[in-house]
DNA sequence: AACAAAGCGTTATTTTATAACATTTTTTTA
DNA sequence: TAAAAAAATGTTATAAAATAACGCTTTGTT
């Protein structure tokens, strides 16, 4: 079983029609007159297709691997920021690396899951979350616009094998 | 008044006596037989006087300032690595920069504020969030080890700018 | 004092990201 | 549709952040 689809909600777990995540974010980018180039299409699914968060030369590498010519790192940057500010991915800003988002949306209050042992990746984004964190800020007079919420540790799958001794 | 003083319990409320974090720091070391060297102290209480988060290239700056010979970056790293390993410090992710800790303590659900427009950050440790992550790792079958909570906005002063056109 | 371990210094390099400007592609509108 | 404007991508160079590898010094232990 591929590692990266034990989660339930995760990611990876609805990640076996990348297609489909593409076809959903062209119909989102057609919906709110913004453009999926193909380039930006092209980081699109490499992200859906990696087995878990990507960095960005890696991309580069993968794009010149399609392309069979270099890939400047702006070219790369520059989808990867349209991604992100559209919501169609993220940032994991504490792995320097970029992971697909499965819903389209900004700051959602989306928390990252990934296990340091596998690697395996889940988002899950807790409504309550999304609550307590504004609430918090608000307190404190402050108007929030991004939250970051990322959390590493160890997934179920690897817990057990800790006991096995696998 | 000084800008990062705005925040009820954020750092800088709490950091007009800087020789008193640090003293604080010293005895939760000498409590717990771990050492706070000198440079580590040093890069700590620079920490402290800081106008905000601070990139490891400023620290190593102001330490050559500070002692008028050149500093390697590993040097500065591996005592940074050390503050954040016993939470006397932490690594403001989505910033590449790094924070002092109100309470040494190990992952227990702080989140970080930082105003987008103003630079003021705050750390709040809201007891309910350390139980939400928790559970909804738990739910997942996830075990925690590291918590990442980071919110960027517009601090209350900074809102309140907005509206007088100062 | 001799040894071991921890901390720090130094040099070089890797990884991640952006600045600045040129070219191409797409969209708009005359 | 042709010209102009805007958006996107390409290209080169550089900046910023972090680490690898190795040596020396200080501190703690026997």
């Amino acid at each position: 079983m591929n590692p990266l689809q034990r989660f339930t909600n995760t990611f990876f777990s609805e990640q076996n029609a990348p297609v489909d995540r593409i076809a959903l974010a062209m119909s989102f980018c057609a919906d709110n007159g913004i453009k999926l180039s193909k380039l930006r299409r092209e980081v699109l699914q490499l992200l859906w297709e990696s087995d878990g968060p990507t960095g960005a030369y890696v991309l580069i590498k993968a794009l010149e691997q399609r392309r069979s010519r270099p890939i400047g790192p702006p070219t790369v940057y520059r989808a990867l920021e349209f991604l992100v500010s559209h919501g169609l991915a993220a940032r994991f800003e504490s792995l320097n690396a970029y992971v697909p988002c499965l819903r389209p949306a900004k700051d959602q209050g989306r928390a990252f899951f990934f296990c340091s042992n596998c690697g395996v990746t889940a988002q899950i984004d807790p409504p309550d979350l999304d609550k307590l964190l504004t609430r918090v800020a608000t307190e404190e007079g402050f108007r929030p616009s991004h939250k970051v919420v990322e959390i590493k540790g160890i997934c179920g799958e690897c817990i057990a094998e800790e006991g096995t001794g696998t």
